[in-house]
Formats: structure tokens, sequence, C-alpha cells
DNA sequence: TTGTAAGCGTTATCAG
DNA sequence: CTGATAACGCTTACAA
């Protein structure tokens, strides 16, 4: 692997011209430019980024830690956040799946010296608020704290109105027993979509009560395991509302296999809407979170931090959600097949999200 | 941010001590390396990783470069790759969702001195080739290359056996008429799906064309589309073969809109065993393809590599696919409501991958 | 066992 | 405009 030592050689200059040259530096004579660049061509020369990010103290990457990869709704962050990061020249540190607080500092201080932020994804308030020490020295952006921070920036899902609106909706439709299925304890999108769920019912003056509250842990098995449960419930609910699609996904295949009508007997609905809702049979009511969108987000709150010379005020956004009305849940009608629409049709109501609690 | 000489003054010995310390060297006096430790604990000190890859030239993290991060199958890859990383105290650099060649090999090139070595999963052939190029100073592990590839280790899914082996399925249930939704042109998975079907057709004497192989791109909504020109076909086929999980989806959702009733009237099947698949309605036939499997020996297969003094022989390698019947073909009896099994019964055949092509 | 000092590949600061 | 040279933070002979 050639060095600027050798283009300089090569070329007959010195290496301060070839750093300039593969800098962007006016201050050379175009002729010799072109000549550095042709011979660099031919050396297949590149800067080694670590010498690079030693002098210039920037590593023109950002690193980013999940909670974990599984599933859909991650991915699509990983991709916003990917596609927004080249777009800047930027790469990416990716670190996920960590089992403790502990992993996850970890993963955070061994990426010291090779990023220039970070966006982070907490799955609870202890590794929040350890993540939170690091903003320090560090730019940092975090994805849905759950606790109040003002250290660093923050963009949040509005997991509570998104909970809040469907239980109106489904009232709206005549529910008055509405069942959940919450996700796992102390995971904050499980907290708040579970406190939207019971304001909902509260507001409404509908019974709430914690043999409505089916534990959960998001994955599809859980949502399958779960119907038992629901079915035994006296009086069996009209409604479940599931924490996240993959687990009204399961509930959906168990109530199918328990030869139970969606959704004359039950209705189901979801959360995070993603991709393959729609396509379920019948198609999954639920609420929209756009991923791609918080991944993109995240990526344009970090980097103009990461140029700053002067540390520049945290900066707290919302994410809106948004009720996707499908069939679920009974409101609309079975569409037509049009064959034509790149998308099927949905009833879509944005939900703008309330100020901040 | 403290430096290794922060700590020296501090701890009052000189920078290669501090720097012994952390590199387990067994001749510091334990005494003194504990007063470092301490001190260095104190200041929230860690070696800067690019002033340490600068010297030691190996930066103790891997390059990973993707097609599009779209879906279920990408996320299990990288959750694979990410796992097993970790377990080594590696770090990943990711790069994904590349329009074309020139793309990529950008992104390879500013990896350069950033990692110790590559996992690429290219779209296409050409892609395949300039990846290869790479591999004279690199350590590269290419996922299913298409094509042969003598100079670096590659990771093949045995898609043309998976695909053949459906179709021996789907005729052994009685089909005649067994229809394709193929995958993007140009796209390697999607090329070794096709070819095995026709092989598959082929060796059983089934009627083989080009109208019943159908256009797709691996998005659902493909695969919904795909059902009016499917509908179409004279005389109908009474099985669809789709090259992914996600067109068989999409397709599902258009016959059950449509009213015809599955599998009675069309048996469909998939490829690539996501989550999902099994909780359908109903569920899905599909060719398994361990995703996360194929991330964790990718980086098995890459670090070794890294690790070595001299340059190894490169090692090929045969993902398996395994055929996972369900009842989307009919031939499985429904399943009663289990609430208790965790994962929902398939039958499962094994077909280990032939001597490759 | 510890310290001194060279050097990894680059950029920044000066002179010229 | 261009070139010499001192950093950047660290590891590793080599010396003590």
């Amino acid at each position: 692997v050639p060095t600027i030592k050798d283009v300089a050689r090569e070329a007959g200059v010195s290496v301060a011209t070839v750093s300039r040259v593969f800098n962007q530096s006016t201050q050379v004579r175009e002729a010799v430019a072109e000549h550095v660049r042709a011979v660099a061509g031919r050396l297949d020369y590149w800067p080694n980024g670590a010498a690079r990010s030693l002098i210039t103290n920037r590593t023109h990457a950002i690193g980013v830690v999940l909670p974990d990869l599984y599933g859909e709704f991650f991915s699509e962050v990983i991709r916003g956040i990917d596609l927004a990061t080249r777009r800047e020249r930027f790469q990416v540190l990716l670190s996920s799946s960590h089992a403790d607080t502990e992993a996850l500092v970890g993963a955070v201080r061994a990426m010291r010296g090779r990023v220039d932020g970070l966006i982070a994804m907490t799955p609870d308030a202890e590794s929040t608020l350890a993540i939170r020490e690091f903003a320090r020295n560090f730019s940092v952006v975090l994805l849905d704290p759950g606790v109040m921070v003002r250290e660093c920036s923050t963009i949040s899902v509005a997991n509570f109105e998104g909970a809040r609106d469907m239980v109106r909706h489904l009232a709206g439709l005549g529910h008055r027993s509405i069942a959940t299925i919450r996700g796992p304890v102390g995971n904050i999108d499980a907290e708040e979509r579970l406190r939207g769920y019971r304001a909902g019912l509260l507001e409404l003056g509908l019974p709430s009560s914690p043999s409505l509250e089916i534990q959960g842990d998001f994955t599809e098995a859980s949502g399958y395991h779960s119907a038992a449960e629901i079915l035994r419930l006296e009086p069996r609910p009209t409604a479940v509302f599931a924490g996240n699609d993959y687990m009204a996904i399961g509930l959906m295949s168990a109530l199918h296999d328990g030869g139970i009508r969606l959704p004359e007997d039950v209705a189901v609905a979801g959360f995070d809407d993603i991709a393959i809702s729609q396509y379920l049979s019948p198609a999954l009511t639920t609420v929209r979170v756009d991923a791609y969108e918080l991944g993109e987000l995240a990526v344009h709150q970090l980097l103009p931090l990461t140029r700053a010379l002067k540390p520049i005020a945290p900066h707290h956004e919302v994410l809106p959600t948004t009720l996707v009305v499908r069939e679920s849940c009974g409101s609309s009608h079975p569409h037509p097949v049009d064959m034509r629409s790149r998308r099927r049709r949905s009833q879509v109501f944005s939900a703008p999200p309330e100020a901040a609690t």
C-alpha cells in the first residue's frame, strides 16, 4: 500500500504538495496538481484515514450504538443513518445488540478517537444515563431517551400520543373492552406506548385493569402466545392493541388458527407500520413510525454538532406518529383489487405530537 | 480528552510504561500497573485507536459493504456479523445501499487504513470483479459472489439447490404448471434461484416458458402486482414460486384480495424464511436461508485472514438451504392451535448442497 | 523492570 | 506556489 511519500517521490514533489492536492487546496498550480493526481491514480494511492485523523482530530465517521438490530424497524433506522451519513461523506461505525449497560459503555469507549460523534439508542434509562456521561467530550444524539436529558440532543418518537390516538380510534369504532400486549418491561418505547394506552382508556372512561395488559416482548412468538391469555379474559375484549406490529402479527396468526374471525370477532391493532403490515390479511391497522426518517434526522442533528467549533446548545425533537387505518379493526371497507396502484390504499390521519410532557 | 502523556505524568511513570499496562505486557511490576490503571481510570483515559493503528498497522475493525440494507434478510446478516465481530473485540465499519459499482468502490477505498479486512456482498458480477481487485492488499470475504472467484474467500448460498428443491416439492404435490416471480435482473441471488427453478422444471419434464417467469424486484409491491399477470396466464398456474418471501407475501395479499383461495386455488412458495413467514395465513412454505449464520460465517472466515502473517489460501464455503413446508402449498395439514410451543411446527427437510457447479 | 527515542502517515506552520 | 519540519498519540526496539 503506497503512502504519501511514495507519491511525492514518484511525482518529484514534496509530501506537502501531495497533501495539498488531496485537500482541495487551491494553493497548487493546476499542472502540478494534475500530475500528482495522475501518479496517485497509477499507484492506487489513497490517504490513510487513521493518520489523517490523528493530526486533524476529525475522523469523518460517526458511531452508532443500538440496543439490538432485530427486525425491520431497526433495519430501517440504520438505513436512514447510513444513507444520510454517506451523503455527507461520513462513515458509520456500528455496534449493536448490547446485553447490558456495561457492554454498551465499553462499546462507546472503544469508539473514542475513531468517531466524531455518536448516535445512541438506549434500551433503558440506566443506559441512557451512562451514555449521557460521554456527551461532555463527545457530540451525542440520543434516540428515544425516555428520561429527560439536558446534556445532549435528543430525538423522541411520539409513542405516547400514537398509542393514545389508537385507543381513541378503537373507541370510536365502538370498542369498549380494549386489551393490550405490552413490550418488555424497562423498554422505553414499550413503557410509553403503555402509558398512552392507559391515558386513552382513562380519558374515555373505558375499563382499565392489569389483566387487560398482557406481557409480551416485541416478538411474533410472544404475540402468538398472548392469544390464549386474551381469549380467557371475561368479558372477552373486542379489540387488542399490540405494542408493535410483530406482536400483532403473531396474535393475528394465533387467532386465525383458533378460528376467530378478524376483525368481526376481535379487532387487532399494531404499532410501527413495518412494510408488510399493509399486505397482511386483513391489512393491519397500526401507528406509523418513520424509522428511516428517525435515522436520517439523527444524522442531520449530529453532523452540525461535530463540525461546530464551539459547543452548540442541545436540540430536542419529536418524531410524530401517524394513525394508519386499514382493515384489521374493521373500520374501512375491504379494498377492491387495484393492481395498478403502487401502494395499497390506506386511510391516513396525521397526528402531530403535542407539547412534550 | 486525556492522552497517554497525561496519564504518564499524573502517575509519575513514562509513557512506555503506561502503554505496556494497556497492552497486557507482563513486563510491568504489578504494583506499578495497578497504580497506572487507577490513574487512567480516574482520568477516564482510553487509548486513541487511530494513533494505535497507525503504528501497529492493525485497526481491530472490519469493513462491511452491502448492496442495500432493505428488509429483514440483510438485517439478520448484519446482526450475525455484528455479534460475531464483537465477540472477537473487533469493530464494524458499515457501508451499504450502493447504487452502482463506482459508489461501492469508493466506499471500500475510503475504508483503507481504517479496517483490517472486508466483508462484501456485491449485488452483481461487475461489482464482484471490482471488489476482487482489493483482495490483493486486503483480506476480503465475498458473500454470494455469483461468479467464480479464486482471489479471495467466498461464502455462497445454495440458491440453485434450494429453488430446485422447491420445484421438486411442488411437483411432488401434483403441480404441473408452476410459475415464478423472479428477482431483479443482474441480481445474483435472483439469477441463481431462477436457474434452479428452470432446472427443476426441466428434470421433471414440466412446461417451462418465459411467460411463466414474471419479473419482480424482491419487494412486496412487485409481488402484489404480479398477481394480475399470473391470473391472466392460460392455463392458469396452480403454483407460484416467488423469488423471496417479500414477493410471496405481496402475491398472497393480492390473491386474497381477489378472492382466490390459498392453497386450494393457487399454491404460493417463497424463499429466505424471514421470521414472519410462519405467522402468515396460510403459513408460508419457503426455503430457509440462515442469514444470521451467513454473517457469522463471514466473520469467522475473515478474522483468521486478518491475523495471519502470511497470506492464507482462499477458502470457499456454501451455506446450505432448507426446504420448510408449511401450509401455503397445501401439503401439510393446518396446525391445531398449540399455544405452548415456542415456534409453530413446520416440517423441515434439510437439503445439503451438492458439489459446487 | 523501566525509560528514551524513533517512527507510523498525515497535516499545519512556517520559510522561502 | 512550494518545501522542510514539527507535531498528532501511540508502540516498540534499545538502553539503562
